[in-house]
DNA sequence: TCTGAACCTTCCCATGATGGTAATGTCAAG
DNA sequence: CTTGACATTACCATCATGGGAAGGTTCAGA
């Protein structure tokens, strides 16, 4: 097949196919490389050749990716997708493992953000060079 | 110098510092490799020897670590700290970057959990197929 | 004194998701 | 036929960390 019949089949190259799903090029290549997508069909140059299926397929993974799950959680979320006999029980195991991860992340980055909101408040922040940040730091043992 | 003799003197090797900063030493030899510490003096033999100084830049940087500041922040922090003459603006100012850095990521999570929390919970979660999870993922436009 | 465990050294590779660049080849329009 | 915008692969970088291999050192105990 060459790129001209392709485009009067209606099929797109990956540069139309990156604007259409909001996945770079880049990223296209790299999760075939992953095994996420399925190889692309190639014109006799060699140039990737998609149809709006795969175009529909990246749209989802990009969403999955917004949602921040992992290449993995996405691997898991596309198999059901394409699996009619899915249980909307394992697409709820997904979402809600990666749920409690971010849940996780999220506590994390409060702590740290707490105790260090508490130090930055109490620096006076002028030319004298006391500072309670550099003196949490240096402390002998980690307490506030 | 022999590691002996270093001992007598009252230095450590990596390992020794390791434990006692709780840094490990794969990562002492690295934040040497990216200058963050000096480099260390060695035995005869080749063995890196520290200080008690030593162990407490290193709790400095993990204490820093904790709090998610990146290397480059630390770099910034370390400088400031050794600088008798720093003023404590300076080092606020580090701080409150790193701190809106963390609200903003923050948000970002935030973002992410109140949408997946909301298609969770609209989950069944059963045997049946139908699932707002994925409807949400393949959906054409990018809308709730 | 020998041996083995427990250290140390350097070097390379892997993570996860993404971006950059370079060298090279193809397509479409003027 | 040239030119510019595409495409291809291959490699390197990010960020902080860990793993492992291959080899040298130290030290305690038999």
């Amino acid at each position: 097949m060459e790129l001209h019949e392709a485009r009067r089949a209606g099929l797109y190259n990956i540069g139309d196919v990156a604007t259409r799903s909001g996945v770079t090029a880049k990223m296209i290549r790299h999760y075939e490389s992953l095994g996420l997508v399925k190889e692309a069909r190639r014109t006799e140059a060699g140039y990737r050749v998609y149809a709006d299926v795969d175009v529909h397929t990246l749209r989802f993974i990009r969403r999955a990716r917004d949602l921040g799950f992992s290449i993995r959680g996405i691997q898991q979320l596309l198999g059901l997708w394409q699996n009619r006999r899915r249980a909307s029980a394992d697409v709820r195991r997904v979402a809600q493992t990666h749920l409690d991860a971010l849940d996780a992340k999220i506590r994390e980055l409060q702590q740290m953000r707490a105790t260090l909101e508490h130090l930055v408040h109490n620096c006076h922040g002028d030319s004298r060079p006391d500072c309670p940040i550099l003196d949490e730091l240096s402390a002998r043992a980690t307490e506030d």
